[in-house]
DNA sequence: TCATTTTAGCGTCAATAAGACACAAAAGCT
DNA sequence: AGCTTTTGTGTCTTATTGACGCTAAAATGA
């Protein structure tokens, strides 16, 4: 093997996340505006080089911390894949291994010691406009996970606080999916569907309107059956 | 951001490979023996570093061709998932890129220039036994990603030929997820899911019994209904 | 030749789930 | 009290699923 050393590249590695929230009816995601060259001023996924000391999952919280001021320990974090084009960095030879972060919709996360400008924008908005990097391509891969995820998983849960309603549950599947749900059979499904959300209890008001049952998180981590998104109903009520 | 270059990990990257197929109602995976150290001697999954002037699709395609002889622009291939544990590796800091390839059951794979020892074996008997470095759990990831996979995807016909019969597919969900299904019920779905599988218009004359229709894979990537595997019914016919 | 065996494929029926609604309940507002 | 708003339940029809009976088309062997 040692014949071949020479071929073998010597690179740096970077963790880049992907925090997608649900607020006013549309997916929001996190991002930070560059204050350093490459791409300075542009807005981009916030992330940093893995240290030696640290695995991916160690420098994504890390960095989650560091950069959002979000509490990373509390939220749901998966890997979502990695990218190493050639050209995807200037510095160098650079390859990123992205995460996804879901999380409810938190005041403004205060920038942290880093001090980077971090705020929600719409993913509409920032698909439209682009990013830094290859991050526009990691944004669109995050987003078809997050849809995909949540037709046979419970993670859109992660999307709200400890304590929601089912109307706060269908607003993530609308939101993340950008369709309209029959309220009725919404509340059957979910409801019905075994370890997705129990009873709390509890009951919230709202502006006006009889006042909704509260759930938790349930035990499940899949969802039987699964909610598809295969035959979208527009609601027309 | 100079200041901080001295907490950057510079490490070297591999691309692994899983590749699944099924035969004689098992699922079996293609394995190595270690020729080098560390670990010489011991199975492992093919792999190797990546070069400077690669990327990670490009040294997983790299690789499969090598060190299995496979034809790798035919095979499904798509990216599983990274690690990056400190002690993974005893050379040092190495992370990996792991790769999910999915294949017909070929002919045994040739050993390719690499010249090491290429072979399939019963997946069963290898998670029992153990592989190199963290290669168990590795291919526990991608067993379970293939399970997955099978349910709301098209992908089960990456592990037939060109053309198959509605049985052949049958006996990759069997020895996928380790069920029996209805033979009927089965054909039913797989023939009424749009997209799936479309007959070719031949038909295949086994050793006893009726010729089957040959189908081949259909345009679509995902399943709808999906084939879901939450409801086990076992064929006591 | 003709029953037997083997594999392939279709049809039927009951139970379950999904989509489309009507309607009742519980709050605030005027 | 009556109106509006939001939440929650029930009903009806249709589609899908699981169980399983039956037919079709080949090889085999008495």
């Amino acid at each position: 093997m040692s014949t071949l050393d020479r071929a073998h590249a010597v690179l740096r590695v970077t963790a880049d996340l992907v925090i997608l929230t649900v607020r006013k009816g549309a997916m929001h995601v996190l991002v930070i505006e560059r204050g350093n060259e490459p791409f300075h001023g542009m807005l981009a996924l916030p992330g940093g080089f893995l240290r030696a000391d640290e695995t991916l999952e160690e420098a994504a919280g890390r960095e989650l911390a560091e950069e959002t001021g979000l509490d990373g320990g509390r939220l749901y974090l998966e890997q979502l894949r990695s990218y190493s084009d050639m050209e995807r960095d200037p510095r160098g030879r650079v390859v990123t291994v992205a995460y996804l972060a879901l999380a409810p919709d938190l005041p403004i996360p205060t920038a942290g010691t880093d001090a980077r400008a971090a705020r929600w924008e719409p993913v509409e908005k920032i698909m439209a406009a682009g990013l830094a990097f290859d991050h526009g391509r990691i944004l669109a891969d995050a987003i078809e996970r997050a849809r995909a995820k949540l037709e046979y998983t419970t993670l859109a849960t992660a999307f709200c606080g400890d304590s929601f309603t089912v109307s706060e549950l269908q607003d993530v599947y609308e939101a993340v999916w950008g369709v309209s749900l029959d309220r009725r059979n919404f509340n059957r499904k979910v409801t019905h569907a075994a370890g997705f959300i129990e009873p709390t209890g509890q009951k919230r008001q709202s502006a006006a309107g009889r006042p909704a049952v509260l759930y938790r998180r349930g035990p499940a981590a899949t969802l039987s059956p699964p909610m598809l998104r295969a035959t979208i109903d527009r609601n027309v009520d």
